[in-house]
DNA sequence: TCTAAATGTCATATTATCATGAGGTTATAG
DNA sequence: CTATAACCTCATGATAATATGACATTTAGA
């Protein structure tokens, strides 16, 4: 039961580091991958996808790298994950009942599809700005400094 | 982005199914399985691992079949689908920070927490008695009665 | 006791997700 | 112009979830 998928993370903690580089100029992606302990080859091809769809800008040849595209506080965490999501399951009735809605609606129908839309609220709601003011023990700010090792 | 799995759906289905028909006996797997539209062999497998935790009672033999163990107002939703559930992983910090809790939290941490905290809550407040109580429009009810075909 | 009908178990197939590696393409710096 | 450093793409492998099929085991009833 993780909600989020695995690649869906990896590119919200990207993600939440570029917004804290805003306007500093792209990161390379062997940076982030270092800082945030995720695979680099998974993490350049999740990060190009999200160029692909115009939340990332991609910067090719030396001192290249990704940044946003936008500002941060005009980034919805619901458009970072929603290349890797299917998000009309979230909507799937909790019994498998085919048409379950206001009118046919399982036992389940309102006490489930409310979480489903409390989830999609909070992605659609909340902006990378929201993520990158506060203050995170995380990642390691030393591989983002270029620390050795 | 399902929240619970399919198999978790599949057990869900198929217990409130036998919450409705409580202390009228067994109910065959063929049965469940047509009247939910859910392979039979996987459903078979799925309610003997619900049976092996003590949620289900199964019968074998001729005039077998799955009935619920205990009373439908003491199973929970959180019991029928914990054996197909991580629910560590849905503790883990949105942004993968190692530590994330009040203390030490992530700038997502308390409104993501409280959404993970929200459908575990659902799941284990919710009884079969109380699923069992609404009236669904599902499953296939003449499957159920043995209709032909 | 024999047969049929049911669950139990095991092996295998399928699919999606997650991950790795090699080599191609682009652009900067000198 | 060349070399280097970055992203890009494709091929491949690993793992877990989902699904199917064959056969063994158990039991009721004639």
């Amino acid at each position: 039961m993780a909600i989020l998928s695995q690649t869906s993370e990896y590119a919200l903690r990207a993600a939440t580091v570029l917004a804290q580089h805003e306007d500093r100029g792209p990161v390379h992606v062997a940076v982030l991958a270092d800082a945030l302990e995720v695979p680099q080859n998974y993490l350049s091809k999740t990060l190009s996808q999200l160029a692909r769809v115009g939340v990332l800008d991609s910067v090719r040849g030396k001192h290249g790298g990704f940044q946003l595209a936008r500002p941060r506080n005009e980034i919805t965490l619901f458009q970072v994950v929603e290349p890797f999501e299917r998000f009309e399951s979230v909507r799937r009735c909790l019994l498998g009942q085919p048409e379950c809605n206001a009118k046919a609606a399982c036992p389940a129908h309102a006490a489930w599809s409310a979480l489903g839309d409390r989830v999609v609220r909070f992605l659609r709601h909340t902006t990378l700005a929201d993520l990158a003011k506060g203050h995170t023990r995380w990642p390691n700010r030393a591989a983002l400094r270029g620390n050795p090792g």
